[in-house]
RNA sequence: GUGGCCGUAGUUCAACGGUAGAGCCCCAGAUUGUGAUUCUGGUUGUUGCGGGUUCGAAUCCCGUCGGUCACCCCA
């Protein structure tokens, strides 16, 4: 055993958890894209003076901070939003509006890991800036939509929680609470479902609400609230709304979010948010102490949670299955089946190679019995025997048990035309 | 940062104060030009690490490092 761990909170990808995660960047990219997403990546590590400028000091409590070696207050990047918004505000000019970009690369928060959370994860992140319409959040929501229903999660399986907290706004405006308690109030409705009911009634009471009209207040917030009118007719139009279901109690965090606010739960399993995000329209004002002044939506969906659900839902279990495969399996496997062809079948390995086919082989003298094996182990759909035979090789379909015998000179071809066939067999079941 | 539970071969686990074991995996052979199954043989450990109690510790105690759960937080 090794006389070393990772360090807490932390993971290795061994080839198979490496395949997962970058078929879930795969997938990501692919749906970002189709919705005309720009990529973009940031730094992994900032100054701590940019989260403590975005979210105040005690978030140092979850930062993965240190001094660096000329005494520079470092941070492992918690999220990306605040580097997005630096590098916009700092940029802004220079690109169209709106901006929509994405982003997929690795956050650190310094937080006791779980089963869901570790210190290190993966997040796909979108944004759109520029741009206060609720078309915005609509083009977000309906992003997330797709990105789900691409790896296979179907509308049984989760759901989009809605709400807005203009709502909330409106409703402490109507019962004469002061501003300076809107905070509290949102993180007391952010845990009401969780907390015991006299605890909640507890913590409202010095705000000067009751519980029954918070209650009263949310049951009355449905889908025909005017918050939601634009976005319902927008979702609605691109056959999308009914994956929404409003939830007043959907505040996010912390206070930078503004109006339309989402999270995307799964239904079946009790695990934590997959996704969260929403419209942050006064982040870049403040970013940029007021120099530039950009509306902004967007949301975070992490690789932990979803990788989770990607193995407990049969449909989205299959795709991966499939997407594994098909990265981990190779073409041909090139048997040297008499020692003295190698250097043909050397030639010929990188022959196909060029030829952009994926072969692999057995590095010394093996038996015959041993490299059809290893053919097998590696998902190989051909073999190609070398043997006394040469110039003659012998094409074996590991699929159909079939063989046939061409010269070398045509193998390549030979081969390319072969896997242009549509592979029928056991392996495609 | 606080508290509960857990840590044994590459892996999944057993042994629960008295000589550390099994399945799977891996390697070789049965089978010297063709994949399954089966059979035979083989490799593998300072029991996470450090200390203590004991004639004797994987086992009990303390510390520490990891994992996990709850709190916290969820940007």
């Amino acid at each position: 055993m090794s006389t070393f761990q990772t360090v807490k909170g932390f993971r290795d990808f061994f080839p198979e958890e490496c395949a997962r995660r970058n078929y879930i960047f795969d997938t990501w990219r692919a749906v970002a894209r189709r919705y005309g997403f720009m990529e973009y990546e940031g730094p992994l590590v900032e100054s701590t003076d940019l989260y403590r400028k975005k979210s105040g000091d005690e978030i140092t409590n979850q930062l993965y901070c240190f001094l660096d070696k000329a005494k520079r207050e470092i941070s492992l990047r918690p999220e990306v939003t605040p580097s997005l918004a630096r590098m916009v505000t700092a940029r802004q000019r220079d690109f169209k509006k709106p901006i929509k970009w994405f982003q997929i690369g690795p956050c650190f928060r310094y937080e006791e890991p779980q089963e869901g959370r570790s210190r290190e994860f993966i997040q796909f992140n979108a944004d759109i800036i520029g741009d206060s319409s609720p078309a915005t959040s609509a083009e977000l929501i309906a992003l997330a939509i797709d990105v789900m229903r691409e790896f296979g999660v179907s509308a049984d399986d989760f759901i989009i929680r809605l709400s807005n907290r203009e709502i909330w706004n409106t409703f402490l405006a109507d019962k004469n609470i002061a501003a300076e308690h809107t905070q509290t109030f949102l993180q007391i409705i952010d845990k009401i479902e969780r907390a015991r009911p006299e605890e909640t009634e507890k913590k409202l009471t010095p705000i000067g609400l009751t519980l029954a009209e918070v209650r009263a207040f949310m049951a009355a917030a449905d889908e025909n609230h005017p918050a939601f009118a634009e976005l319902k007719a927008n979702l609605t139009a691109r056959g999308l709304w009914q994956h929404i279901r409003i939830d007043a109690t959907i505040v996010r965090g912390l206070a930078y979010y503004t109006g339309t606010v989402f999270e995307v739960f799964d239904l079946k399993h009790d695990l934590r948010a997959l996704a969260g995000g929403g419209s942050y329209d006064k982040l870049c004002a403040l970013m940029s102490d007021g120099h530039v002044d950009l509306p902004a939506a967007g949301f975070a969906m992490g690789d932990v949670v979803l990788g989770i659900l990607l193995k407990k839902t049969p449909g989205a279990q299959m795709k991966l299955t499939e997407a594994l495969l098909a990265a981990s399996s190779i073409d041909a496997y090139v048997v040297v089946a008499d020692e003295a062809q190698r250097p043909h079948a050397l030639a010929a390995v990188q022959s196909l190679r060029a030829a952009g086919i994926r072969i692999d082989y057995s590095f010394g003298s093996q038996k015959v019995g041993k490299q059809f094996q290893a053919a097998e182990d590696r998902k190989a759909r051909f073999a190609i025997v070398f043997g006394a035979e040469y110039p003659e090789v012998v094409i074996k379909n590991l699929i159909a048990r079939s063989q046939s015998s061409v010269p070398a000179t045509n193998l390549v071809e030979e081969i390319q035309k072969l896997l242009q066939e549509p592979a029928i067999g056991p392996l495609i079941a």
